[in-house]
DNA sequence: GAACCTACCGTACTAAGTACGGGAACGGTA
DNA sequence: TACCGTTCCCGTACTTAGTACGGTAGGTTC
């Protein structure tokens, strides 16, 4: 019938749908993204989404490219310290936008941010005297600590604390402090202390890391391995 | 009309729903277990599984719970190697049922057998000389590590090995290899290595991550550190 | 001015979750 | 034997998704 029913409005384009489907995810979850959320999000009827994009996977696979694309490439600083600012990047990217981290489970095709993202992290790695092998050792377990510290950050219920009363609460509810003494002892312990944060771990995991890192590249100066 | 068709069918009951749901999940992934697919598996119609269940989501919950159950809870041995064969049962039941790491995105109340296994590792680190606070942290990084790895693992496709040929061949069409020259050098590295497969990676992260803690125990056992 | 293209919409089909209200057998109980 | 409650299950139907199909209005091209 009529073109573009309110010519104030900007045309679609890829980008547009892609930064609006991040917002919708953002405030309520991937659950909320729909086709028919997000066109209505841009005042549009569901089907005009698909002059822009193929399916939903294409903007789901979009989504996760959005994400790397914002974590700053790492550039050519001390290894160690590149890391640690390319870790707070991506954890603080992956906590603003908590469905990522899901959606990395199932997308398996990396747009051009996220390859661009990987080069940028090897390069670092390499440069700083890591052999292949020694950086594709470090790049998987630093990535394979970050994501996973994002996805426990993602499974407690929405604020960070985890000293929130009501999961306590319910906690306390669901088991007798009895029979799992350990269990009740930490959540005790944080009960206790107000300022408790899960966020704060990190840090302290990371450092754990980058030592371990340490140590490996120093072996690997050393001729005697091979 | 009738109240059971088929007399021989066993009757249903929440237990029976969780196990075929698992089943449906391991092949198909969770996309393909549907209400209406899991009464079809069972032999029954749709409605009747919510005399079992509430909702979906619960079995969505019971699900997390079935895997936490496959996990052997660590005994009283040295408490390095327990928390080594807790990474590796844990890792290969996640690993058994991909799905799983999603849902711990999402999941937020616990069930019985996981609250179980928190109990039983942080008895064991507790044992091992850990204070409430370094077991704390020593969970946290040994678990985003797994959880990390897991989702890692996941998000490849089907088989382990990452020389999967397709897979590198897509990579290859979705870049040039001057535009990346660090990412290119890696996937070179591994395409030549017939045996590479990116779950033997597992070990090498754990190894680190083991020596941090033990570093970390025996600084604890100094009086220095308050 | 005919053909084409771009951007959009209306309609409609399919699949999924699930509310609502039975109904058939079985076990008391009287 | 008649009545009744409970357990397990089903039929129907509503709602919300994704998206196939086939327009249509306004530009652009030759």
């Amino acid at each position: 019938m009529n073109q573009r029913p309110d010519p104030s409005r900007p045309p679609l384009t890829r980008e547009l749908v892609l930064r609006r489907a991040v917002e919708l995810a953002d405030d309520g979850g991937l659950g909320a993204l729909t086709m028919r959320s997000l066109a209505q999000a841009l005042g549009v009827k569901p089907m005009s989404l698909y002059h822009h994009v193929a399916n939903k996977e294409e903007i789901l696979d979009g989504l996760v490219d959005i994400v790397f694309a914002e974590v700053p490439l790492p550039s050519d600083g001390p290894w160690r310290r590149e890391m640690e600012r390319r870790a707070a990047s991506l954890r603080s990217a992956l906590g603003r936008h908590p469905w990522s981290v899901g959606l990395l489970e199932t997308r398996t095709s990396p747009g051009a941010a996220t390859l661009q993202h990987h080069n940028a992290v090897l390069r670092v790695l390499r440069q700083a005297g890591f052999s292949i092998e020694g950086a594709g050792h470090a790049y998987a377990l630093l990535d394979s600590y970050i994501y996973g510290f994002a996805l426990q950050e993602a499974g407690l219920p929405v604020g960070t604390p985890d000293s929130d009363p009501e999961v306590v609460a319910a906690m306390a509810r669901s088991f007798a402090p009895s029979d799992l003494p350990y269990l009740a002892e930490t959540a005790m312990y944080r009960v206790m202390q107000p300022a408790y944060a899960f966020g704060d771990e990190f840090g302290f995991g990371l450092g754990v890391i980058l030592d371990g890192l340490e140590r490996l590249l120093a072996r690997e100066g050393e001729p005697a391995s091979e």
